[in-house]
DNA sequence: ATCCTAGCTTGGACATTGTCCAAGTCAAGA
DNA sequence: TCTTGACTTGGACAATGTCCAAGCTAGGAT
């Protein structure tokens, strides 16, 4: 993810030491972090970093597109690194947990004309729910 | 909508005039209100009813399968009365606005087996995001 | 190398949304 | 009409997110 730090560079980004360590965290762990979560592991790396920072920085990266914000629960948003890589969400109702899939087709291609009220639609997102294999055992 | 206070009778819930005066706001509206809104609503008609009352019955409400619980932008959860119709939702990026789509095919199909890591998989949401009539106008 | 300054960070207050609980109330069967 | 367990209430609390004034600093300018 130093492409990242490249890219936010020449887009004018300041580079500080604190999106530095945001962008590590994302970058480590491949799975989709909640904004404490990002802000716990980000502690680690450097003590003193704010609440306030890493959201202000998660919204940042969102805005430039690095990163994508995944609503799957109405409680806490998720945070996926894999903003350059078109996928979907597979959820398991029991734990949360959140893993990337790619179905075929296009799902934008299911939605004729009719349906589509005038809107400009830019983008389709699907989320798959189920249990996943620890949480349907009986 | 007094079949759903049937329905629910008959399933041995108690019928009070809180419970009555919250599916009659679902019903009267069919657009996708938060759970505040239901609130707002519902105390127009009996002004004492709390939150905490509405909070629970709408989620018995989706316990029940009588309403659909949405979650699209990590704020207030948003509750679709059109339980028993399958359909998808039509986002306004601009202004948040919501629209039932029905979308043809059927998306579990075009996720392969592959791709559901041992998941028993129980259903799927699409969400086409895009901007409204009015949203997109220069 | 040093200085300047706009942009960044901080801590904490505040807002929003949702959950929980003990005490009181009431729908509906006996 | 009585009884009782289910329901409601208000308020405290929790989780998540936003905002702001004050101080700090990265990186260009000198």
């Amino acid at each position: 993810m130093s492409d990242l730090l490249e890219r936010l560079r020449t887009r004018g980004w300041r580079l500080t030491s604190q999106r530095r360590v945001v962008a590590e965290v994302l970058d480590g762990e491949h799975v989709h972090l909640t904004a404490d979560e990002v802000h716990a592991r980000a502690v680690e790396r450097l003590p003193e970093i704010s609440r306030a920072t890493v959201y202000n920085t998660l919204g940042e990266l969102v805005g430039l597109g690095e990163v994508l914000e995944v609503a799957t629960d109405g409680r806490a948003k998720r945070y996926d690194p894999n903003a350059h890589h078109a996928h979907q969400h597979l959820v398991c109702s029991g734990c949360g947990a959140i893993r990337d899939v790619h179905p075929q087709g296009d799902p934008l291609a299911a939605l004729p004309a009719t349906e589509r009220f005038g809107f400009v639609i830019s983008g389709a997102e699907i989320t798959y729910r189920g249990l996943c294999p620890d949480c349907a055992r009986p």
